[in-house]
DNA sequence: CAAGCGTGGTG
DNA sequence: TCACCAAGCTT
């Protein structure tokens, strides 16, 4: 066809058909003058990491409620932090979101910078999030590449190369179609199509407005687009998990150290996650073997748990770990394979077995 | 630079 | 059921 450049029929598109997010100001608005918060799109796009919008939304809504600037976020207090970001997962994400802040409070102003170096060089801030910032905050006409933007690509030029060897060939397409017009909204529109039209599996070229020019469409290759190189079979790991109850009712638990799986997380105290892990519990007592166990997969693993329970009088002290009294163990506090454990704990004490 | 890092939805 | 996938970053 020849109606316009792909950035303009994106645009058009994304005019009538961008979703309502949250921290999304809609075109309509930014035409009337209204500007993003960047604190609200650092914060989105921290959060939308290999993460879904649906996923994101409520979290989104907690954080910004709690801490409506980042100022405040600077000033929670790690825990606080980690426990609203609980069963949201990438843990490292809010580590890095909490220096982060602090390092926009104290060092910028309470200021993001709007230079794209100036943001890559902040924490947990990579090449898409500094390009997305600078794009959606600021407007400036960074490309954005993400899994969305690949996707589009590798389809609109029929790129048959496998990631990510196919990358920076990707990445010059992109870069070849940003505009200097509403960058801001360019982008948005790019993963807005790619999230709702031009999806992973069984995309809806028939409302695409690409359609036409679209080369993998035409060749009929859409679907298998990009192609990947394949991953590796995950293993199974096991390990046990002792949930011990005070008789007032406090449970002990650990602060997981920063570095690694689920760090700087709540968790029940336990054996290491390997081929045949076993560990002592952290006190003597009469353990409870729950007559189910716990399955979780990991990134790169799955795990099966075995739950132990006890209960014991308040005068006794354990090896590891410190006692939350119910007033302050939240179960929403705990990362999601954690609170699987505790979940089937208390169904199973439910059901009347001891 | 390849591996480590969570979770819920989906077909 | 289960592998694949998502607005990636860090080491």
């Amino acid at each position: 066809m020849r109606d316009g450049k792909i950035s303009e029929t994106l645009l058009a598109w994304y005019d009538t058909h961008a979703r309502d997010l949250p921290w999304r100001v809609s075109p309509a608005r930014r035409s009337a003058g209204q500007h993003p918060d960047p604190y609200r799109v650092w914060l989105s796009e921290i959060m939308l990491q290999q993460t879904t919008v649906a996923a994101v939304r409520d979290y989104f809504h907690r954080f910004t409620a709690l801490w409506p600037d980042v100022q405040a976020l600077a000033a929670a207090p790690d825990g606080d932090v980690m426990g609203e970001w609980a069963g949201l997962g990438y843990y490292a994400r809010a580590r890095n979101l909490l220096k982060c802040a602090r390092i926009i409070a104290s060092e910028f102003g309470g200021q993001f910078p709007t230079n794209h170096d100036a943001l890559l060089a902040l924490p947990g801030i990579g090449p898409y999030t500094a390009a997305a910032i600078s794009a959606i905050a600021f407007d400036l006409p960074e490309t954005v590449m993400d899994g969305n933007v690949e996707r589009v690509m590798a389809r609109l030029f029929d790129v048959h190369s496998p990631l990510p060897t196919a990358k920076p060939e990707l990445k010059a397409h992109a870069a070849a179609l940003t505009p200097q017009n509403r960058p801001g909204d360019y982008a948005q529109a790019v993963m807005d199509l790619g999230a709702t039209i031009c999806t992973p599996r069984a995309p809806s070229c028939n409302r695409c407005p690409l359609h036409s020019r679209c080369r993998a469409r035409q060749t009929g290759t859409a679907a298998e687009l990009p192609k990947k190189t394949p991953k590796a079979p995950k293993p199974t790991r096991r390990g046990i998990v002792y949930l011990l109850q005070r008789d007032d009712g406090a449970w002990l638990l650990e602060r997981r150290p920063d570095s690694g799986l689920l760090g700087g997380m709540l968790g029940w105290p336990g054996s290491q996650w390997g081929e045949t892990a076993q560990k002592a519990a952290p006190i003597k007592a009469d353990w409870q073997v729950l007559p189910a166990e716990v399955r979780h997969t990991f990134t790169h693993f799955h795990l099966i748990l075995t739950v132990k329970t006890a209960t014991v009088s308040a005068a006794r002290n354990p090896q590891t770990g410190f006692f939350l009294t119910r007033e302050e163990f939240r179960p929403s506090d705990l990362p999601t394979v954690m609170r699987k454990a505790y979940d089937l704990a208390q169904s199973t004490m439910a059901a009347g077995v001891e």
